[in-house]
DNA sequence: ACAAAAGTGTTCTTACTACACCCATGA
DNA sequence: TCATGGGTGTAGTAAGAACACTTTTGT
């Protein structure tokens, strides 16, 4: 183990995507060889601390070094243990050993954190080949306990998007209603009414319609919208003063 | 330091009460003495977690063991770290060397809990006379970074009691509906109105009526409730086939 | 008699639900 | 001309907010 880390402390990062379809998030695959035999299993972002790193520019510090971005804000949403790695997967605790980590009680603070995948999405890639986005609802292996990990996240961003402008942080800059619309529904699992949806986001003077349409689609071309966080943080700030 | 504990990571619990007219949290008194002088500082309740103990266990041994509590549920609600104790106050840094304690990197996994304390009280001060409960507005110094984690916790119990019963955690058995409304009140930070309280939890089939009202109070007797875990669980359960 | 909290209805406003058709575009 | 999704309004229902007086008890 690389000195100064801490060995039973970890934080591991769930990045979500939205790909206009599926809610996605950012696997990492870790390869390794045991006598010969690659091993490919998916992980999340992840990684132990540093002795006297702050958490939160840990996880921002280890989400880069692994897959390039950079610039996104990270959520605490929980801590994981897995005081019995000993009952662990053979695979996991031959990693450690190569690693030469402990097997014994690893700790672990997860992050989850929301990009604008046609943004980011080649910065993601250009570390190497090994990053990539994943339907959430695909994955179903991962290294240790990041599948329990990986379950947590939705709920939290469930809870946020209910009472926050958290989804403009996975639509492109320019969205349409309908893409906006999908997106809901795919993070709180169930769908909505067409007229009833924009009616409720008709009255929100922070979502700006451009003078811009789709352009070559088979249909009535739709209109661009953004998000303006200015107007946003100014609406909020007049309702504190009620 | 002990063997077998983790010397980074610990648990510390915000343990919530109710008097009738303020939050409380339990604290303990940390009673040490440097070249003679004895400090007397409160903090919550928690310490180092054990190798290979589940952080959800810990919790509760560590809280059993500092205060005699037992059977209640703990909730996770944050992790927090303190990666510069070297700036820490005097105080801290001396009781961590009497404690042969590392003075770097310390992370906390926090919880929270909630009881009555017209019931649990007793058992609470039965260990010792350093463990009490203080209205959680009042408290204004603790040791470490114990004040941010006390500060956190009520937010979370906030979100908490708008969708879930778990304000009958912390009112006695047997309550009547201004306590309760009074408890509603200190913990969102805002009045209501009596009548729409009311109006709001008469439907509640869960919150049933006693034949038996409070004596020797100065004014017309209240009508006391008891919450009913099965009824509340009940209809849950009734409304998922929806 | 007085002080103090219990208990009780109505009206208004706001947010949410359900629901169906025409339009613009590309193939 | 056809398939596809874009865009629009109305009526009903449910939940929340505002608001004042009478009753019961202890002192």
């Amino acid at each position: 183990m690389q000195p100064g880390l801490i060995p039973n402390v970890s934080v591991d990062c769930v990045v979500f995507g939205f790909d206009l379809t599926n809610l996605d998030v950012l696997l990492i695959e870790r390869k390794f060889t045991i006598k010969g035999i690659v091993y490919n299993d998916l992980k999340l972002p992840g990684d132990l601390i540093r002795i006297n790193e702050d958490l939160d520019d840990a996880a921002i510090r280890i989400l880069n070094e692994e897959t390039g971005l950079g610039n996104l804000e990270l959520k605490q949403f929980g801590s994981f243990d897995s005081p019995n790695l000993l009952k662990q997967k053979k695979r996991d605790l031959e990693w450690l050993q190569q690693k030469d980590r402990t097997k014994e009680h690893l700790i672990t603070i997860a992050y989850y954190s929301l990009i604008d995948m046609t943004q980011q999405g080649s910065a993601a890639f250009s570390i190497n080949d090994t990053v990539r986005f994943c339907p959430v609802n695909e994955v179903s292996y991962m290294v240790m306990d990041h599948m329990d990990i990986l379950k947590g996240a939705p709920a939290h961003l469930r809870v946020e998007i209910l009472s926050h402008p958290v989804a403009f942080g996975l639509l492109p800059e320019k969205f349409t209603l309908s893409q906006m619309q999908k997106l809901y529904e795919v993070i709180l699992e169930k769908t909505f009414d067409k007229r009833n949806f924009r009616k409720k986001f008709a009255n929100m003077k922070y979502l700006i319609p451009l003078n811009e349409k789709e352009v070559g689609v088979a249909h009535s071309p739709a209109r661009f919208y953004f998000f303006s966080r200015e107007e946003y943080t100014k609406i909020m700030n007049d309702n504190m003063g009620n």
